[in-house]
RNA sequence: GCCCCCGUAGCUCAGUGGAUAGAGCAGUCGCCUUCUAAGCGAUUGGUCGCAGGUUCGAUCCCUGCCGGGGGCACCA
């Protein structure tokens, strides 16, 4: 029996109580809330529905608690219904119901703990967009690992996601990027303004190896050869390293792209129909303060060039022309200050702001080494990049140790402590679970235990395995939260709790035989339930793009 | 000045109105003669920044204040 099926018990039984006369009642489709209580003493499942009920109803949550009760307790699979405290309603399911969600997990395998609560839903998400004249760093590694584990919920919660890289390869940047690499490789001085890490060298030494006639051309040409040399090595290096990564992307989306495929023209056409543009100093404007910001934004400068803004809002509109409806943007604590802009824009298309467009800020990674932070500058060249944070610490623990925080609060992580690879670390925890469940199943089959296909699952009727069932049963209700918040943490902090569970069972359950004893219906029974265990953790691991290993 | 994030155990952090506020690490004490001890058990540790408000009930929602971090452009 899931939560989903005790929901329905209840809601039954409320009617049921209802027509009985019992107390007057009218039940919303969510009103009925059911959770996995604290303490064990509380039972299997608690609800606070006849909280909830008391005050419409006129009469004491207990009154109400006990007539719901009553009508429960007839219900198939509730062993018993206790109400506690103020009106608590406390369940513990009969044994055999409880344990075929051992079963049930294992025959859905893979697809256990996806949905349908995202069905129907389009949505665009975009996130990192470097620009490409540099590594990627710490603040894009964030998004790198929990963007990517947001994808992978909202997928696994029925929705079509598309990944979005957005590329800046225009502006300002990609001129001071050429100089600088003109510059590095002639052996000049970089310009003040311009990039100074000491990859600009090697990706400069780089573009000559690839392009050696290049020392020869007049400086113009040279410069614009840098610029799209430079641009190059450097884009296929970010895809190289994201791929590395574990991190995919179905749309590489040039801001180049954006101009010349005539979306910004189209863009601005559909902000003028919808009537929020103006003219003033012979430069066109966004009535962006018909939506709340503080100050109208300019789209094409009196000097005819088109701002940046331009561009940004033109890609949202091109976004929503390619049939997403929901665009998500994943950014960096820097440009929080957009978000507000990026919602007007939507405004200003005809958009809903509430429901169109959705903008997540990442807050600040801060490293810690050997107790002092490590600075992060990109153009000074002090940066700590994707790279080497997993060559320090491995694409694992990396992934996990981002995304088991939200990305929106501020982050300090002990780069000793990761690289140690210690199970300080709780991907460590979590993995090991996996390999002793994997372990274990390999003993089985050398002393040639086959699962049996008609487990008697009421057997599994201890304390710790009742534990591990109801958390197996959690684990589409969390997969579905988190996506529905964008919250892919929640799978990491569960997979760390079923882990803890599942490793005091193993502690105070034996699963396999002693010596030479004959495997019993209660060695199957817990075979059943330590696959549903491995199922779960390699899903929920999946869901974050870190492995499941076999050994460790 | 305006806006955003944060303030919970010694440290790093969970906790989208419910029961006695949790985890890991750090500290103390135990458990390997059989499935991975990268594990398990016990124990120490809290005015949930402060003050009001809403509620049957607030760490959570609202208001104000204090403290820490970040951001404001006809830059990209």
């Amino acid at each position: 029996m899931t939560p989903d099926d005790v929901v329905v018990l209840i809601r039954d039984a409320v009617h049921r109580a209802v027509a009985a006369g019992d107390f007057v009642a009218e039940l919303t489709d969510d009103a009925v809330v059911v959770e996995r209580p604290k303490s064990r003493e509380h039972g299997d499942y608690t609800s606070n529905i006849a909280l909830r009920l008391a005050k419409s109803a006129g009469k004491p949550p207990r009154a109400i608690a006990d007539a719901i009760a009553k009508a429960l307790i007839e219900a198939d699979g509730i062993a018993s219904v206790d109400v506690a405290g103020p009106g608590f309603l406390n369940l513990t399911l009969a044994a055999d119901s409880l344990g075929v969600i051992a079963r049930s997990v294992v025959e859905q395998g893979r697809a256990y703990g996806t949905s349908s609560t995202l069905a129907g839903q389009n949505i665009n998400l975009e996130f990192i967009s470097a620009n490409p004249t540099g590594p990627l760093h710490l603040g894009h590694t964030r998004w790198a690992a929990v963007g990517d584990a947001i994808g992978r919920v909202l997928t696994a919660a029925g929705a079509q996601v598309t990944r979005e890289f957005y590329i800046n390869d225009r502006g300002v940047q990609m001129d001071l990027f050429a100089a600088s690499l003109q510059a590095a490789a002639s052996g000049e001085p970089v310009p003040a303004n311009g990039y100074h890490g000491e990859y600009i060298a090697d990706l400069a030494a780089q573009v000559v190896a690839a392009e050696p006639e290049i020392t020869r051309l007049n400086p113009q040409d040279q410069l614009l050869a840098f610029r799209e040399g430079g641009y190059r090595v450097q884009l296929a290096q970010q895809q190289q390293v994201l791929d590395d990564f574990g991190t995919h992307f179905d749309v590489w989306y040039s801001e180049r792209y954006l101009h010349s495929s005539g979306a910004v023209e189209r863009g601005l056409n559909t902000l003028k129909e919808q009537g929020h543009t103006f003219t003033e100093d012979g430069a066109l404007w966004l009535r962006t303060t018909d939506f709340g910001d503080d100050k109208d934004r300019v789209l094409i400068k009196s000097d005819g060039e088109l701002t940046y803004f331009a561009s940004d809002t033109a890609y949202y509109v091109d976004k929503r022309n390619r049939g997403f409806d929901v665009c998500i943007y994943l950014l960096g604590a820097d440009h929080h200050g957009y978000v507000g802009r990026l919602r007007t824009v939507a405004a200003c298309a005809g958009d809903d702001p509430e429901s169109n467009i959705e903008v997540l800020i990442g807050q600040l990674v801060k490293i810690m080494r050997d107790g002092a932070e490590v600075r992060l500058s990109k153009r000074a060249g002090d940066i700590v990049t994707l790279t080497d944070f997993v060559a320090a610490a491995g694409v694992d623990a990396v992934r996990y140790s981002l995304s088991r925080y939200p990305a929106d609060s501020p982050l300090t992580l002990d780069l000793g402590l990761i690289t140690r690879r210690s199970p300080d670390n709780p991907v460590f925890y979590v993995q090991y679970a996996h390999a002793r469940l994997s372990s274990l199943q390999r003993n089985a089959a050398e002393l040639g235990i086959v699962r049996a296909p008609e487990p008697n699952l009421a057997l599994l009727n201890h304390e710790r395995e009742a534990d591990l069932l109801g958390a197996l049963a959690e684990f589409p209700r969390v997969v579905a939260s988190a996506a529905n918040l964008r919250h892919p943490h929640r799978v990491a902090r569960y997979l760390e709790e079923l882990a803890g569970i599942y490793h005091r069972f193993y502690d105070a359950c034996r699963v396999l035989p002693m010596g030479d004893e004959p495997a019993t219906d209660l060695t199957h029974a817990r075979l059943w339930l330590c696959e549903a265990t491995r199922v779960v953790l390699s899903n929920g691991l999946g869901l974050l793009g870190v492995s499941a290993p076999e050994r460790m």
